[in-house]
DNA sequence: TTTATTTAGGATATTTTTCTCCAATTCTAA
DNA sequence: TTAGAATTGGAGAAAAATATCCTAAATAAA
């Protein structure tokens, strides 16, 4: 897909995180098990997440994670880059090697748009619309 | 990316084998030489799309690889897809483990779109219109 | 017929990604 | 202050993807 399973999970984490009610803390292996992630890779992901200040931790009982203002002010993108590299591979579709605007790959235009659209779609938003977008949709079909 | 490294590799050479004179034997090192591609692992996949009838091989002196008309007539889909499997991943961009028209996730509707013109634009030109367009290209930028 | 050349195919090595385990640390509650 | 619960961090196992090596088979040319 655009991104690895690592930035899969770190999104359903993030968007889960947001989802919660405010302020309250979620432990790492409760959120493995709603989003089907495996748990101590999880634990690693929500540890990166910490560090770039994406998710607030505490420890010891009553412990847990919640996510942080800056979050839900990022876009997807931008937490997924955070944990696991640059997202949006920029080579073209036929996977040429030399393909550039003066040396254009046959299918370049059309796919430097689409890249592009992708690219709005994972940014644009920030988290915490995205969530809100959920938590509708869950209301809805419940 | 959309597909990996071994579905790269072989666009590349189906691409590289299109755009050679009719009838021309080329050999698997030529290709990995010219397009960068590790040597020994681009004969496996050679291999696999000879299997696949994409390309005809002929062994011992002189021998080597030429595309065939149905790979020309092929998508570069169908040819990846052959060789490394489903491409297009169906799930969300947001990886939400539900995710589906009934209970779509936030960004469905927009991906659903998205993924649509990526199959498209790999799935709706043939090998050889791709090929030849690419010719042009580079005769132009000579 | 022999030799050199090229693909075929099997085995294996390397690298990257994903996943697991364990001990240390921090914190809460009894 | 002690026990238990939770994250942290290091080490490394497992799995998947990528890359290499070697021998066999086929073919063409000497």
């Amino acid at each position: 897909m655009i991104y690895t399973k690592t930035g899969e999970y770190a999104i359903r984490a993030i968007l889960f995180l947001a989802r919660q009610s405010k302020d309250s803390l979620i432990m790492s292996s409760e959120i493995a098990k709603s989003e089907d992630i495996p748990a101590h890779y999880l634990a690693k992901i929500l540890q990166r997440m910490a560090k770039y200040g994406y998710v607030d931790s505490f420890k010891g009982r009553g412990g847990g994670f919640k996510i942080t203002e800056l979050a839900k002010k990022s876009s997807i993108l931008e937490i997924v880059e955070r944990v696991e590299g640059p997202v949006i591979n920029l080579k073209c579709v036929t996977g040429l090697k030399e393909c550039s605007e003066e040396n254009p790959c046959p299918l370049h235009d059309e796919w430097a748009d689409l890249r592009n659209r992708i690219y709005n779609l994972i940014s644009s938003k920030s988290v915490q619309e995205v969530a809100e977008k959920y938590s509708e949709t869950l209301r809805k079909h419940k």
